[in-house]
DNA sequence: CGCCGAGTTGAACTGAATCAAGAAACGTGG
DNA sequence: CCACGTTTCTTGATTCAGTTCAACTCGGCG
């Protein structure tokens, strides 16, 4: 537990001990096998989930294929954005790509959490500027670049990613067929 | 100045009177002309803008194409979301789009009033969670819609838009050529 | 074993890009 | 108010990166 709070701090900046404690109250820890689904589309999902062990992915369903939008790993969060942060229906599936150990909290401690501490609001604010500029950078990713270049990008910030997640989700992460990446990967020459 | 204090909390929630005062001490009111470039490629811009009145917008240049990224109209703000919140050079420009009032705050500025009023943090998570939202929602656009989906889609949510500039960067913004947009828009039929 | 999901490979197809030429609209200065 | 050049937009013909459809391989696991 201790070492889940420092690992947060050392990723998104400090916490007052006061903010930490409160924070302790307000958590859930859950287990999960590969393949549960925890989010659903349609739903309205008030819920954010931090990856203590394991792995998730968020996906759409559009008519009928699985687009891959978000992976989570170790000491991220994910979320349906749209819903927790949106206050719509969930356009994601969010499901465990592996046995996972994630901690859940919901909106309403969430909202108590970010009135009451700033440090904690101040938190909240990095997270959601981290999403914000990897966002940028995929979608300057979609519009620049070749499906090869893609791959290549993705390869070097995230090389691990390639072992952990089967090459379709990876695809549709990237915005072209399971196909065009099997190309891409193994060209004729 | 109360006016725009006014629309401010309008859109993104309430201030306390001390943020406020303190606020007005931190900016600067500037005056541009169409077509002045106030942020350029590769520069730190440690400055964001909120739009008084007029239009701005941000734009890359991929060996020699000029490619939109945002538009930013009356009681909008835009930066360098990349220099600003990643303190990297930035890949954008940023021009005028039409004569304007607007106002500068300097990051230094901004991480003042951050740390000092948490209803400031609260302000600036709002601002950066409604970008975030928007990011998504383009990002599903672009993978999931044809060319003329993307210009309807567009149509519909921000209508104004057409009037106010030119096709072309329109065009660029939703991921296709004037040539393209120009064909969605008048179709054989 | 035999089956099933994951990935590869090939051939045909397609939506949008590119290249090219011209038409409209839009200042700006005489 | 008109002439002229520049920028904006349209239209047509061709090309291409990536999709689609289909058949096949491989590795794991009941």
């Amino acid at each position: 537990m201790e070492m889940i709070i420092n690992q947060i701090e050392k990723e998104y900046g400090p916490l007052s001990s006061d903010c930490k404690n409160e924070i302790i109250k307000h958590i859930h820890f859950l287990t999960f096998k590969k393949g549960e689904i925890i989010v659903r589309e349609g739903q309205y999902s008030d819920k954010i989930y931090f990856i203590v062990e394991g792995a998730a992915r968020a996906y759409y369903l559009v008519d009928g294929k699985d687009v891959s939008d978000y992976f989570a790993f170790e000491n991220e969060f994910i979320s349906s954005i749209i819903s927790f942060f949106g206050h719509q229906p969930s356009p994601h599936y969010i499901e465990l790509v592996q046995d996972s150990i994630v901690i859940e909290v919901s909106r309403k401690s969430f909202d108590t959490l970010s009135k009451r501490f700033h440090d904690f609001e101040h938190l909240i604010r990095i997270v959601v500027t981290k999403v914000m500029l990897q966002q940028q950078e995929r979608i300057s990713s979609i519009l620049f670049q070749s499906a090869e270049q893609r791959y290549k990008h993705i390869l070097s910030i995230r090389p691990d990613i390639i072992q952990r997640v089967p090459l379709k989700h990876i695809a549709s992460y990237l915005g072209m067929t399971l196909e065009t990446l099997s190309r891409v990967r193994n060209p004729k020459t």
